[in-house]
DNA sequence: CTCCTAATTAATAATTATTACCATTTAGGA
DNA sequence: TCCTAAATGGTAATAATTATTAATTAGGAG
């Protein structure tokens, strides 16, 4: 529980208690968290802190690779701790993600980033679709709404 | 050059020209464009084009699947015609994308997809990290500013 | 070919997500 | 304990995207 107190003091940055709880709560989640959604979760803990600390640290924190970005789907971005693997099946009606449990970070890939003299951090494999659910809600609209039916204009 | 025509009438909507002016830009371009990118290009053919229009029909187009979103590092969301693989070594520092020519999509991956009844319409694969030139650099800010040196303020 | 209507558009206001700014506070080494 | 660069809170500013609305248009029916 201080790998990135070290990457961090190493820096000369400080280890403030902002930064203790913004980890703390990425290291209880599984769940990979929006900025918005860690504001609200350290106020729990210390009401004062302003969301562009949350901001300024995550920030700071991804460039150190102590998180990591992670960017399905739309919406927000979302945080986590970084080093694990993000790899999903992402639904692009509810953004409902399902983890593989398959990593494509293997040989071929891992050689072609060497021969770039390229410096890897992390890496994201996402499949991008419908769930079951939206995808059968998906096939009954067309059913009916074919050039005429509901509203055709704006979705999702 | 009509496959889109079909999927868009088929559904009632209509093939308007700023949709095809789009819609060809996508399609001479083989870099992936921001939205802002393709209303500059719109309106050197049809100068009273909105971005609002823009924005609409690659919402439209996106749920259609005729184009696709693509969410490289930070910044704004890309655009590309669907169907592309889009596997990329990203700098997280100058943003510079490097195409992969490796694609994990394959059988374990499409097993996973069936079971859970998942209808797979699209995949990115993000290599994230620094390219030759951002990697060097950084090592050198290190190397210097430990615990001092310049602003250890902000970066990105 | 003309008419009609739902779909679409342009323009702009509104909303979200994120960053910049600045005066004040604080971590942590001398 | 003191000092200073780093960090913070509060808020204004910016960037990206969506909503709204009145006016225009694609394309099928007659």
């Amino acid at each position: 529980m201080s790998a990135w107190v070290e990457k961090l003091s190493a820096r000369g940055y400080k280890i403030t208690p902002q930064r203790r709880i913004i980890l703390e709560i990425l290291g209880n989640s599984d769940r990979h968290l929006t900025a918005e959604e860690i504001g609200q979760e350290v106020r729990k803990t210390e009401p004062s802190i302003s969301l562009a600390t949350v901001y300024r640290n995550l920030n700071l924190l991804a460039d150190l690779q102590i998180v990591s970005r992670l960017n399905i789907h739309d919406g927000p971005v979302r945080y986590e701790l970084h080093g694990g693997h993000n790899h999903h099946l992402v639904c692009m009606d509810c953004g409902v993600a399902v983890k593989l449990g398959v990593c494509p970070m293997q040989g071929e890939v891992n050689r072609v980033a060497e021969e770039n003299g390229f410096e890897v951090s992390n890496h994201h494999f996402e499949v991008l679709g419908y769930c079951r659910e939206c995808s059968l809600k998906r096939k009954l609209q067309q059913a009916n709404s074919t050039a005429e039916g509901g509203t055709a204009g704006d979705k999702d």
